[in-house]
DNA sequence: CTGTTAGCGCTTTCAA
DNA sequence: TTGAAAGCGCTAACAG
């Protein structure tokens, strides 16, 4: 059935007839080869702009085997966290010329798995990956095959993969530490599953902060996320400081998982007359912008988001253009630091 | 050359090999077709799975020229407002099993020109543009072209296209109506730039509110942002009442074009010890997430965005599944509504 | 400098 | 139920 809702597009072969030339040379002329004298170049060239002609990129594409086109898969495209990151590896993309396919993971394995599928069928050169680490089945096939790929913000010790992350431990030490020293007695944590390595490098430095000290580390003190809220992480941690007051548990300082999960956790403690950073001190995580902007101005840990994008989309080319098996491959840890403001 | 770096994709016919049958066997196969033995099926079946073949969805599109994909444009994807209306978007896409390529104009109408004309080669099947407004030229080629196209948050006045937006006039009357009401003498306005419909909307209703209420509309009270900044709208927000602060402007009152320039304008007042609401009142715009984070709360219209973004694909889908001419372009516009919170 | 030819991987007639 | 052959639009090798 013909479609006349829509134009067909124009192809090489109607210029080729329209200017009397074959199609090679069309390609040619246009493709800005040489071997093309330069009046029937001009000539095609005039011809395709008055025809409208715009290139099919997937006959390129299959042709050459090559797409300048990378995946990034993100669990939540809506967080400022990953927009700040994500800004990064656009600003690389352009600069190599690379097309970019995003996908929002919504934190589901399943569609993780699917969005790695649908991006391979695209042939995609490469793909930029923030797992969600409840399984990994996926990436081991990925690595297996050499598929160019390169992990983002999450860790995978001793696996033969290009990954790029924060010293989460550092970063949870560092905050905890800081709380510690404000004089608190009390330090809950708040943070998301355990099964990611973000999550437990943060725990992990939380604990080490406490021992250090010569406190006692609880396994209660730690709550973990409930996250079947739409927009969960604020409504998350809101929530759970709700359910801490309700049951009256005993604090005066929580370390958040990131920011967002600080504010809602303010909110609860505010609706409560509790007062921040005086009766209680909070802690956040990420450093997105808004956190200097909420009243208390939020103390966090900042992370290098946009370089984190811009270095894993470079990782990334050096790995799609390297032309040999390589054994060995890249770990970048970025430094994060203490912003001191108003909430601890 | 060969890669080594990268192993070779599967293809029908190293399946078809393989399994001792014909490649168009396989094909039918693997594509659930009838007329087929249900034992070769699950022969060529296991084959394709143990080969680990993915399908090269370039050759499909070429050959069939649906590409199940459409295109969208927006101009910031790290401004929440827009992460909401994508959210819509997405999720309308899944629904209808589209994928999405998209593209962050950054408010430049090169990039615009540039994307669309990208898309058009990767053959979308139809594009979601928030439009710059800066020029027309663009748009103007593919809605003579008939490409389906659906112009998201900006009017197009006579055009035959397809749009969806807020009633912006109502916005900017409604914001202003209630400043007005709360008794502010001098209320100035801060928006983004005057081509696009949205700003010039939103001036609409507040000078029309001024006007009903027999005040005088000053040209220097409409201020307009100075976007040379990085994360231009709450630095913009800033600095332009910091400016007005510093030359001893007159207001009690402030209509900010978003929630952004709002947050830099309540930092702004803070920051010289002005209180909100009670020295000025601030009403912001389109209701984003962290606008009842913020201290005050802010007061400000809520724009309906994930049903902008859900309901803009759907039109699009509309169009691009209509088989005939149809000249019957659908203008959508969204309802809004005044949030009243801490800030007015 | 230009044309002919083959083929990328898949789908789709049309025969068998 | 299956196979052979053509072709989507483009590029590249090779002749001329």
């Amino acid at each position: 059935m013909i479609k006349l809702t829509q134009a067909k597009f124009v192809t090489l072969k109607d210029i080729a007839e329209k200017a009397g030339v074959s199609v090679n040379t069309v390609s040619r002329a246009l493709n800005n080869k040489p071997d093309i004298n330069p009046k029937t170049k001009e000539k095609i060239e005039k011809i395709a702009d008055e025809l409208g002609y715009v290139k099919n990129s997937y006959a390129t594409m299959l042709k050459s085997q090559v797409s300048n086109t990378i995946g990034v898969i993100v669990p939540d495209s809506s967080n400022p966290f990953f927009s700040e990151v994500f800004k990064g590896i656009d600003r690389a993309a352009k600069e190599k010329d690379y097309q970019i396919i995003m996908m929002n993971s919504e934190g589901l394995y399943e569609n993780e798995e699917q969005f790695i599928r649908t991006l391979l069928e695209r042939r995609v050169d490469g793909i930029l990956l923030f797992p969600m680490q409840k399984s990994y089945e996926d990436i081991k096939e990925l690595i297996r095959e050499r598929f160019p790929i390169v992990l983002v913000g999450r860790e995978y010790d001793g696996w033969d993969v290009d990954q790029i992350y924060s010293d989460e431990v550092k970063g949870g030490y560092i905050a905890t530490k800081y709380l510690i020293e404000k004089g608190c007695k009390r330090i809950k944590m708040i943070t998301d599953e355990l099964y990611n390595s973000a999550s437990f490098g943060r725990v992990e430095g939380y604990k080490k902060a406490l021992k250090e000290k010569g406190k006692k580390v609880q396994d209660q003190d730690i709550k973990i996320c409930d996250k079947i809220h739409e927009g969960y992480h604020i409504q998350a941690g809101y929530d759970e400081v709700t359910k801490m007051l309700k049951q009256k548990e005993i604090f005066d300082g929580i370390f958040c998982y990131n920011d967002l999960i600080a504010y809602g956790a303010i909110k609860a403690l505010k609706e409560h007359g509790i007062r921040i950073p005086k009766d209680v001190r909070i802690v956040g995580y990420d450093d997105i912008t808004f956190s200097s902007l909420i009243e208390p101005e939020l103390t966090t840990i900042r992370v290098k988001k946009e370089e984190m994008g811009y270095e894993a989309f470079n990782m990334l080319y050096k790995r799609i253009k390297s032309d040999r098996i390589s054994n060995s491959f890249v770990k970048k840890i970025l430094d994060v630091e203490l912003i001191i403001r108003k909430s601890a």
